[in-house]
DNA sequence: TGTACATCAGTGAACGCGCGTTCACTGATGTAC
DNA sequence: TGTACATCAGTGAACGCGCGTTCACTGATGTAC
């Protein structure tokens, strides 16, 4: 079936319900153990293991490790992907005003970082090796950004900057790495002050609407 | 020597300034080569040619390939300490303005992010499974927070928010979230638009002063 | 509906490669007299 | 200053363990008639 074989990279197209079911499980079984130890942590028949299969199983699907993980990889980009344009859609926030935006946005990736902060740190550390990795990361990343910052520019009225365009695309790059820095290295803490994930929402918001010099009721 | 051997855990004290050599020239490579492709992708007989060594005298210096890691990380930690020590000395700042601290602590931090970050990386990710290196990357940066943050909240009274030591905790973590990201993910990119350093260091700065409410010129 | 056969799916022991570690040996440096 | 010996330093081939991958085999599902 050579229609079938251009979309699937990775993944050798099951041909009944059952191994369909076998391969789900062994996606679901890296993510978790991925985002528990590393993919590189991972072994092959440990995941099998876990998936409740066998390691002649796992490569009936996937042409090796690597496959598995792109496969993984690929069902989370298009969920996130998915994720990012129902929320960050225009439509959606018509006649909702910047702080309004931003506090909601805020708390909302936050809260993604909370579920998914692992498997995202394990996709993190593999893409310092893997240019493929690496490279759809920022694709992905390009896209969110472009979609945030373009909720506020459109209503650049309300804000006080030289540069609307560029002062947005900053406080977006902010709260990712903000957010993005307090999953990958744990909660945030400087010393004895500790900012969970609310305060953390609350402060990050404020900042950038200070920067952006929005006035807050 | 039982007295020298106290402040020596990973390293077998040398007896002879040859071998002194041979070690200084390993920790270089393996800080070298980390930097370059990560700790975990460098095998030790590829360290040893770099250094210009051989396998048998690497492990006559270390117990084994993590002795030598943990060894280049604390002279990376001495180091980074020394260096905040003298560059966030209150009285280096006296009669400072927050701006003027600010802006001139910003760029230097993202100029040793600049030299150092591959390096930096390289620590970050070996954390990401090890504990021991974890808490040390912990513990250096509650040092050099703390010792920001200080010289902000002495000089609460040019900031305009409502709990200062917060505050400027929040302030410190935004800087050092978002050049560790900057340099963790390459250069700060949002679509188009690009912040190389300057425009970097000259934005957060913004941004921190306007969170703290801080008048500027 | 039942039987024969083909293909798909799954199993886990065995293989082999890469890399950390060891070890028997050579050479260099230091010390005693 | 020279000689004998001890210790330090360095070498690199060989070993062995862990883990990705293969493969000969068993069982399940689908198809033809």
């Amino acid at each position: 079936m050579p229609a079938a074989d251009r979309n699937l990279q990775w993944i050798k197209p099951p041909q009944q319900v059952r191994s369909q079911e076998t391969l789900d499980r062994l996606l679901d079984a890296a993510a978790e153990l991925g985002a528990a130890k590393g993919f590189a942590n991972t072994t092959v028949a440990e995941l099998a293991r876990h998936a409740g299969s066998s390691v002649g199983a796992f490569y009936a699907r996937f042409s090796d490790k690597d496959g598995l993980l792109n496969a993984v990889y690929d069902r989370y980009l298009e969920e996130a992907t998915a994720t990012a344009d129902v929320s960050l859609d225009p439509d959606r926030w018509e006649g909702a005003s910047v702080p309004e935006i931003m506090s909601n946005v805020v708390r909302f990736i936050v809260s993604i970082y909370r579920d998914k902060g692992e498997l995202i740190r394990a996709f993190v550390v593999r893409g310092h090796t893997d240019p493929s990795f690496r490279a759809r990361q920022e694709r992905l990343s390009d896209h969110i950004h472009a979609k945030m910052a373009a909720l506020f520019v459109e209503r650049a009225d309300e804000l006080d900057v030289r540069d609307p365009e560029r002062a947005t695309a900053f406080a977006v790059t902010l709260i990712a790495a903000t957010i993005e820095s307090s999953v990958l290295f744990g909660e945030l803490r400087t010393g004895a002050l500790t900012f969970p994930d609310e305060e953390l929402s609350v402060e990050l918001t404020r900042a950038c609407l200070r920067y952006l010099g929005v006035q807050t009721p």
